[in-house]
DNA sequence: TATTTGAATTATGAATTCATAATTCGGTCA
DNA sequence: TGACCGAATTATGAATTCATAATTCAAATA
């Protein structure tokens, strides 16, 4: 049994930040939206005060705003402030392909070896969501491999804002071909170590993404 | 007078997260020092309750730790976190300044013409806090002209980490006489509006600042 | 009928209270 | 004398209370 570690619980506005942030993301809760404290605490059988405790961090964070005497909102997703997300969060992509070529492992560079060849299979039998859950653990996978904490957590928290843009899941074909192609320029850099080359990549990599993101936008409120 | 603005009051936490911000970057309140919060309370005259909230804030920034049942702590500043951070404000410093030749008005560029002009008569006189504001004016200058919200703010919650680092102000001569020539050579690439140029010595000046940094902690915990 | 007014209700911002974990300090025993 | 134990004190985590701002809604007015 381990008795090294001295048991610590969370406090509950660290797990209610947790919480409510996997709720902001994955859009249970909506933007936009109000945040009710009462009812809000109610179901999750806490008191206002950590509630407004872990709201007032995910302000900070961007992903909630405060409207004085007027409560909490979940954020909106403009187009505005992911034009000015996305070159960010490929600036901090680049980095972590210029550190992860430094010192990745061979372990961590075999995993993103297979993840891809798994992406690549996915792409094949059009699963989109197999694909994107593939994706997504390449970079974390990268992130990690790069093994820088400040990196890292920047990236989550910019990531965690960009990934509220659910309409990302319609592409068009033609870039979904472009980014497995992408990918596998990835894989190579990154296995020869060639951070400059990686990290260069990258940034068009989440470019790329970011533009056809906008040219989707574009499509869908012209049909609507 | 003004009537177009509803007029709305700070809420006292965010207050309180500047205020505190300010003094935990400035050195007012130590690294590794506990924040006592009752008697932080009645010297700022407000309630536990938004003073706790702000010191959540001020966690999830990094610039406090939070120990569970034993308050909260001033973080320390080590070398680690340091290492882990510079490069990514060098990375973040790099977009700015690709992102500011693309951007930023001639109105602009010539106010960082006209400071990095001070920088180097404070530099000649070696005013070294003259010379400092300066610095920090100049990259301020440049994260506005990059216009993006998103990129500014980041900026501004890793910097804030590390100018705590106070030891900084040791840096050698030499470094200093480099860095000065560095900045002239920022100056002529934003002129030209050459932002790779830019880009790629604003990140090569932040890691030389980290490495002349390291030398003079190295030095100095040779001397203690 | 549409608009406005204002009392009643509700929600928020902040202070206070309460339960519990940590620390302090005085006494005991080796 | 010095290490150890335990009661008293203090500080923290969280719930509750309180004052005030915002919202709702019915009645009054045009």
């Amino acid at each position: 049994m381990n008795i090294s570690t001295p048991l610590t619980r969370p406090s509950l506005h660290e797990e209610l930040v947790d919480r409510l942030r996997e709720a902001i993301v994955d859009g249970t809760m909506e933007p936009g939206s109000k945040v009710p404290e009462k009812s809000l605490c109610e179901t999750l059988g806490v008191s206002r005060t950590p509630l407004r405790e872990a709201l007032k961090v995910l302000a900070n964070e961007g992903l909630v705003v405060l409207e004085p005497n007027r409560g909490a909102r979940v954020a909106t997703v403009t187009m505005e402030e992911l034009e000015a997300t996305f070159p960010v969060i490929a600036a901090l992509e680049r980095l972590a392909g210029e550190l992860a070529c430094d010192k990745a492992t061979d372990a961590q560079i075999a995993h993103i070896r297979v993840r891809t060849e798994a992406m690549v299979r996915h792409h094949a039998d059009a699963d989109r969501s197999a694909y994107f859950k593939a994706n997504q653990d390449i970079h974390d996978a990268l992130m990690e491999a790069a093994d820088n904490p400040v990196l890292s957590q920047n990236y989550r928290v910019l990531s965690s804002r960009a990934k509220r843009a659910r309409f990302l899941a319609n592409i068009s074909q033609d870039r979904w071909d472009q980014a497995v192609r992408e990918h596998q320029e990835l894989l190579a850099a990154l296995e020869a170590r060639d951070g400059v080359r990686l990290g260069g990549l990258l940034q068009t990599h989440i470019l790329n993404k970011f533009a056809a993101l906008q040219a989707s936008a574009e499509g869908s409120s012209h049909e609507a």
